[in-house]
DNA sequence: ATCATGTGATTGATAAAATCGATTGTTCGG
DNA sequence: CCGAACAATCGATTTTATCAATCACATGAT
């Protein structure tokens, strides 16, 4: 059987490599120095090895096996400390704080709502709501600043678990006078036929929408870079309202009163399929994934009815 | 800061999940059942959940929290135990055991040269080495259950980092009466020609040879099909001396004799690239992997000197 | 019904460890 | 050469892990 290092040490270690020094560190874990001390000359002894080079005068240099026994006493301690987590999360399920990020083009129109439902249903839940795109919200959640995160799916990441919420219509966004807004609907070939205003890149609804665009015809990049692009979509609402172009929008939005006072006016999009999937992800392995799991099924309340019944009879994600 | 389990109590506790019995699991662990049983309470006190079912009889029954826990605790003694074992791997590098997974178009062909070499080198080294086909062997890798393994790349396989180590050519195996046996070399799209003799599916050098095959032309399933088949190397080079067809052969097999005594002759192919290339493959993250570079380089040298040269000028592989 | 048996929990004693406060021995910078 | 800063060491104390023995409670056989 072999002697396992013990997590008091690789904390003793952990808050060494933090501070390069044995007092602060030792202060930092509530401890004497001479404990941390005692700890890390311990923690050499039942490895039978040297994680810290003391030739050179006094300063905290460690080995480059130290550098590594390092790496790996972080990943450890966090295993530990899953146990930990997930036994907390058992015990008291849907309490304390949950970091929930969301992308720009859904937070706006569902917080409103997704708030007080989640006060009414999970009362002990503290939200703490980050606002990013889609891309620095993984990087977020990977590096554990983020718990939970709302996006558009399908969603690329591996050790991500997500949960498909419901659908969101996308709708074209026209001036009252347009041409286009004397019809009852607008099939997607002829949305080529005005200039569009899009998202700025980074804003996975660019591409969506693009993608929408691309399906109707042949739609090339010399367009898209002949496009406007906005920096949100109100600002995307303005510019359609100053007649710079067409725009698709996500029912969301729209159902939350963006186009107020705007003269802008929507109309449904025929001849394919015109939506997002918005869904809700966590990391894999997630000490919390019972309680993101109940979150999901609560925050499909907040689909509308048609969307999420749409979602239910045909769940496989584009 | 939280309360960490400590090491020996997730020990226990899986020593408990494995025997599902106090006594037994105390044993395995070398302490006495009240310990054992005093330690698994003490889990549970800490963490404030209970982990066992104690309400049926006195048979040993998870809860499902317990169930979690138990994969947890799994992962997390790994995590401990690769710090032990990193250490040991630096202060001892290069001794004890080495788990080596081969291919069966490699194994037989450069064990013989393989073994001699680490007996000189690594001394320490205790070579055990398995040999099956490459699924299998990665199948083993990710569990453990091998160290390291030597294959043909490029290998989709993730959290496996790989070496290239040399290129080994293939050649075409013709009995010495065919004609094209009097070309002094064969051109790739002439390999058609003939019924050719294939490996059985599972060996990654049947794909390999296929594709070079594929090279010269336009070679579909219908031939592939009217193949024969042959078990291993030596089979397929009995059946083409007895005239079923041709092969390729790894150059590897034909330097260490495969050929002898067996009427076939074989013929360099030209007009494509005709090469598998040959790696030592192991978890990323293991705690030996400074041990498996070395090994990595060493292996090296059992390469032919005209390929390990061919490798360092393009080492792109394909 | 009764008792033997197998099981996990409990108890009290003992050995091992973690930790603390105080001290020692170095290494720099002035 | 001295003093400040720092890590290592020492001795005392508390805490923890472990053991052997025992208890409490099922189950099954008679």
């Amino acid at each position: 059987m072999v002697i396992l290092p013990s997590p008091q040490q690789l904390r003793y270690l952990l808050a060494l490599a933090e501070w390069r020094h044995f007092g602060r560190a030792a202060s930092a874990c509530a401890v004497t120095q001479s404990t941390l001390s005692a700890g890390i000359l311990a923690l050499e002894r039942q490895l039978d090895v040297s994680l810290l080079d003391r030739e050179v005068g006094k300063r905290v240099v460690f080995t480059l096996l130290g550098e590594e026994v390092i790496r790996r006493a972080r990943v450890a301690l966090e295993a530990l400390e899953a146990i930990s987590h997930v036994a907390q999360a058992s015990r008291e399920p849907m309490t304390g704080p949950m970091r929930l990020g969301v992308i720009p083009t859904i937070g706006p129109f569902i917080l409103p709502r997704l708030i007080p439902l989640i006060r009414e249903w999970f009362p002990q839940i503290r939200l703490i709501i980050t606002e990013d795109m889609t891309e620095r919200l993984l990087e977020k959640l990977t590096t554990g600043r983020l718990d939970v995160i709302l996006l558009a799916m399908p969603c690329i990441c591996e050790g991500l678990e997500t949960v498909p919420l419901w659908r969101d219509p996308f709708v074209l966004a026209v001036p009252k006078s347009d041409a286009l807004a004397k019809l009852p609907s607008v099939p997607l070939e002829r949305l080529t036929e005005e200039p569009m205003v899009l998202l700025e890149d980074g804003h996975c609804l660019r591409e969506q929408t693009v993608a929408v665009c691309r399906q109707g015809r042949d739609w090339g990049g010399s367009e898209l870079e002949s496009a406007h692009t906005a920096s949100s979509l109100h600002t995307l609402v303005r510019m359609v309202g100053e007649g710079l172009g067409i725009g698709l929008l996500p029912g969301l939005a729209v159902d939350s009163g963006i186009l107020e006072g705007t003269g802008v006016i929507t109309r449904p999009v025929t001849g394919g399929p015109a939506w997002r999937t918005i869904g809700l992800g966590w990391r894999m392995r997630s000490p919390r994934t019972e309680d993101f799991r109940a979150l999901a099924h609560t925050l499909k309340k907040l689909a509308p009815a048609e969307a999420e019944a749409a979602l239910r009879e045909d769940p496989v994600e584009v």
